[in-house]
DNA sequence: TGAAATGTTGGGGCG
DNA sequence: ACGCCCCAACATTTC
């Protein structure tokens, strides 16, 4: 149940400003990121918006006018519009954005107009954890520890009292920006709805069977997974708020699993802090040399679910249909693409960046690493997923299966994670397009190649 | 936040 | 009763 009262406040950046009368400004910056513009089923996303008849209270549109280039793009544009004496915004992280804040921030202050910035979508800076050397983490399990000893995570704002808003501000209309996918309109099937209040109901919804977390985040069978990830990506919830509405409910094994992907989350926005290069370069050195396959017909076998391995297909699928897909199986289908398929990690990150509703460029690339075994706290290369074991044993039933690969749903429990071992295999279904124990020694092959010589 | 290969142990069938 | 083999079950090592 979603706790009655006032909701806590998710907007510092709007909460300092929250005294004058204001203007809300919503950026579409699709120049400045160069290869990281917003994927599709992020477009979708910001195209779906609730357009409340008080959108004011929500924000303006503009599309960005590229800072550097035109002075300050349209923040600075606007704050002179209507004589705004300050601006203030919530940081973001990416290389890019940093770089472009700065240049705008440069201007405004230059302007003669007070410039301020806040920490709305992290619980830490990516600069403030560091290690007793003084260098930035680069493996988990110690920066976690760094991080459960600073001090107590500060509590999310009190809503303001009222806030008046500036009238008379032009506002590009949303419809324009054509966010949304014309033909095909692939993003039909999203059951997703983006919004602050569907992000507190998620998290309450999820608060009450937080205790099951270790275990049922597991099973893309079940619904053990919090579904914050869209919300927490699009600012519709701070991962203060987060924080602290678990730390308000009792401390299990569940809580403190699920705290810990909070730390993921900061872990890999400071990876990408510190490491500008990370989405497209290895970490590792020695993977730069490494023998990637290339294969645009494998690779959109993977894209299009039709590997002929079940679990892999069910979550491209999941992928594909609703934007989103379970992280026990994004595990998985990175490892055949990468492992068994030998296919580069950019082209599965950059299909990811696409197609995921929560698509988040630090986490992305971090975790895309973290499976090929080229990142800085990376699973062994040699570490590679079996998919028919990792379906029979977190989809045991094989429901999952059966809800995106519907050819396969007469098949047995047996056979369900591997349709050719059945006595009548399904004939709209095809044979899987790698063999996996040729693809599992292949991979081995490959990395003894760029493997330092003993 | 693996899996497969290899090694070890111990119970039970059997001559 | 005894040794031998088989093989599950578990542990360790290797990739």
């Amino acid at each position: 149940m979603v706790p009655s009262g006032p909701a806590p406040f998710r907007q510092p950046a709007l909460h300092a400003a929250a005294g004058q009368p204001l203007v809300c400004l919503y950026v579409l910056d699709d120049e400045t990121p160069g290869d990281w513009a917003m994927g599709g089923a992020s477009r979708w996303l910001a195209a779906s918006q609730p357009d409340r008849a008080g959108r004011k209270a929500e924000s303006q549109g503009r599309h960005a006018d590229p800072a550097p280039r035109q002075g300050g793009g349209n923040r600075a544009a606007i704050a002179e519009e209507t004589g705004a004496e300050s601006v203030t915004w919530n940081r973001c992280y990416e290389p890019f954005a940093v770089a472009r804040d700065t240049a705008i921030k440069k201007v405004l202050t230059g302007s003669g107009i007070t410039v301020e910035s806040f920490k709305g979508t992290m619980l830490h800076e990516p600069w403030e954890i560091r290690t007793k050397g003084g260098h930035p983490f680069r493996v988990f399990t110690p920066f976690w520890n760094a991080m459960r000893q600073m001090a107590e995570i500060e509590k999310p704002h009190q809503a303001p009292h009222r806030m008046h808003f500036h009238d008379d501000v032009q506002s590009d209309r949303l419809a324009d920006w054509h966010l949304l996918p014309a033909k095909p309109d692939w993003a039909k099937g999203f059951d997703w709805t983006p919004g602050e209040e569907q992000a507190r109901t998620a998290l309450y919804d999820f608060l009450d069977h937080i205790a099951g977390y270790k275990q049922a985040r597991d099973r893309p069978d079940q619904d053990g997974t919090s579904w914050l990830s869209p919300h927490l990506h699009w600012g519709e919830i701070s991962p203060r708020q987060i924080w602290h509405a678990v730390r308000a409910r009792p401390q299990n094994e569940g809580a403190e699993t699920f705290l810990k992907e909070l730390g993921w989350r900061e872990f890999c926005a400071q990876l990408l802090y510190h490491n500008p290069d990370l989405p497209t370069r290895p970490l590792d050195e020695r993977f730069r040399k490494f023998p990637w396959r290339r294969s645009e017909k494998d690779l959109c076998a993977w894209q299009r679910g039709m590997t002929g391995i079940p679990i892999v297909d069910a979550g491209m699928r999941q992928l594909w249909q609703t934007g989103w897909m379970h992280n026990r199986v994004r595990m998985i289908v990175a490892s055949l693409l990468i492992k068994h398929l030998g296919i580069h990690w950019r082209r599965g990150q950059e299909w990811f960046w696409d197609t995921l509703v929560d698509a988040d460029l630090g986490s992305n690339a971090a975790n895309w690493q973290w499976v090929a075994g080229c990142g800085a706290d990376a699973a062994p290369f040699f570490r590679i997923f079996n998919p028919v074991l990792q379906g029979e044993k977190f989809d045991p039933k094989g429901d999952y299966v059966r809800r995106f690969v519907p050819e396969l749903a007469g098949l047995s429990d047996r056979h369900i994670h591997k349709p050719w071992t059945a006595p009548t295999p399904p004939a709209d279904y095809p044979a899987p397009i790698v063999d996996l124990g040729e693809g599992r020694a292949r991979a081995l092959d490959a990395f003894q190649a760029i493997k330092r010589p003993a």
